[in-house]
RNA sequence: GGGCCUCUAGCUCAGUUGGCAGAGCAGUGGACUUUUAAUCCAUCGGUCGUGGGUUCGAUCCCCACGGGGCCCA
């Protein structure tokens, strides 16, 4: 193969009809549509670059009649000039082929593609072929990860690779997938974040580190929720949380000028300015708003519990005046807030890793940047004390031992390297496939997950020969 | 978890107020030397998601289950 066909639109645009280059090519790819006019054929082949016609008379065309024969779908290889017919249209003359892969099963609907949407996420290799927005919507998720991965080590970040097997499951507030190690003999958890070891790195001297982690959540799939995701966290000493807000909407900006061409974007029908500086707001406010009364994490419980209640929602009887604050605040006001805003002090009682806030110690130094209604990102001032660490570590497995599978367990290894010390830093997370969706203007993470979470089909419906048991571990 | 919708040929979809299951594309055979979802003629193709029930008769009506979607918690 020497081009495709997206080179050759470039470099042979504009040519009149008729135009016979004297330029040889050999190009290769699928075959997705076939035109047999009697004596002469025209195809158009289909690489990941695009689509060339094919342009072949009988009278110079090796093997027509099996050129013809050929079935949509069937890779081949192709050598001849390069022309354009007498409308004009760019072609390959088939000079020489030859069939790379023949199609065994017939292509989906050549105009209308695949609509059954559970179709398109179990095959995607034949959504891919056919559906247009999902390969530019692949493409653009390449691209937002490549350029994020140059956008930090531009700014110095060193990206790292941490376990993704953990002994302790940490850095988030879920439910783990649980796994067993035969030669250890030991049960390991998939891992909910990567926040604890990117933070050992810190403490390692790597000052500002980043992972573009695969994380995992034993939680229902919805739109927004797949049990493995992508998630981007970064860390940097000797930084607070200012730092941290104002990467990530310069990030979040350049992204979007870079595979939007604009820092404004639609999504869902509706504009939304990406553009630097983001809205500030603390969660005391923004809910205050809402509810139409002051409130913050020092308002008397007992009100707090009368808001949840008149707004319908549901509390528990543990929980503290930040829970409930936290509660009241995503359930009245995160999915109002449309234009990007940064979140910022949340209740220290529903914040384990973060640091207090330098004005008040019932709160801590976080945020969570709210996008289309949505969190995209969170992000604190670490908490680096390792006897206050301890403390909410504890804590935590309280709420664990009372039944909360989504709490905390204290990890005995990350107390000690706190020990060793923690400069101030301050982390980051990024919810790799909603950024992508807002991006790409998709309504469901399915759509940005090249293969999501699917019940599996009953056996019989791949239309293969039913299979044995795997075979043993040989060696 | 709750509500609503959906499942018919390889794909995209009709349809039967309960009476032999339809089209386009794809496939197969034929015509055609400048097509663009080529066109034309012919043809093959179905456990109408699965299992029960009602009925002389069910793809259609009822129930359960399964897959998928949307909305809500």
């Amino acid at each position: 193969m020497d081009t495709t066909a997206g080179e050759l639109a470039a470099t042979h645009a504009g040519l009149e009809p008729g135009t016979e280059t004297g330029e040889v090519v050999s190009i290769a790819g699928r075959l997705m549509l076939r035109r047999v006019q009697g004596k002469l054929a025209f195809g158009t082949l289909a690489d990941s670059s695009g689509r060339i016609q094919l342009f072949a008379p009988s009278s110079t065309t090796p093997s027509f009649d099996d050129f013809c024969s050929l079935d949509l779908g069937d890779w081949i290889g192709v050598r001849g000039e390069v022309m354009t017919t007498r409308r004009g249209e760019l072609s390959v003359r088939v000079d020489e082929w030859t069939l790379l892969a023949h199609t065994r099963r017939s292509f989906p609907d050549k105009f209308h593609g695949i609509s059954d949407v559970d179709l398109r996420y179990r095959q995607r290799y034949l959504d891919l072929w056919v559906t247009e927005e999902a390969r530019a919507t692949f493409k653009t998720r390449s691209r937002v990860l490549s350029s994020t991965r140059r956008f930090l080590e531009d700014r110095g970040y060193l990206e790292v690779e941490t376990p993704v097997f953990h002994p302790i499951p940490g850095g988030a507030l879920a439910t783990p997938f649980t796994t067993h190690h035969n030669a250890l003999d030991m049960e390991l958890y998939l891992r909910i974040a990567p926040e604890l070891y990117l933070k050992r790195l810190v403490v390692g001297g790597f000052e500002k580190v980043f992972e573009v982690a695969r994380v995992f959540r034993n939680e229902g799939i919805s739109n927004r929720h797949n049990p493995e995701f992508t998630m981007l966290e970064c860390y940097q000493a000797y930084g607070d949380y200012r730092v941290h807000m104002e990467l990530t909407e310069s990030l979040v900006e350049a992204l979007a000028i870079e595979v939007c061409g604009s820092s404004t974007v639609t999504y869902d029908g509706r504009e939304v300015d990406l553009s630097a500086p983001w809205r500030r707001a603390t969660m005391a406010e923004l809910t205050s708003e809402q509810v139409g009364e002051q409130v913050s994490v020092h308002t008397d419980p007992a009100r707090l519990r009368e808001l949840c209640a008149s707004h319908s929602v549901p509390t528990e009887s543990t929980w503290g005046a930040g829970k409930l604050l936290l509660e009241l605040y995503e359930k009245t006001t995160e999915s109002k807030l449309w234009d990007p805003t940064f979140v910022i002090d949340y209740p220290a009682e529903v914040s384990p890793l973060s640091r207090p806030h330098r004005d008040d110690p019932a709160l801590v130094e976080r945020f969570e940047g709210i996008v289309v209604g949505r969190e995209l990102c969170n992000g604190f001032s670490e908490l680096t004390d390792p006897d206050e660490q301890r403390l909410r570590f504890e804590a935590q497995a309280a709420m664990r031992d009372a039944g909360d599978d989504e709490a905390m367990a204290v990890d005995h290894d990350y107390l000690r390297a706190l020990e060793y010390g923690l400069p101030p830093t301050v982390g980051l997370g990024i919810g790799i496939d909603r950024l992508v969706m807002l991006l790409t203007d998709r309504a469901t993470i399915r759509d940005v997950v090249l293969f999501p979470t699917l019940r599996p089909e009953a056996a019989d419906d791949t239309g293969s020969a039913p299979e044995g048991p795997p075979p043993g571990d040989s060696d």
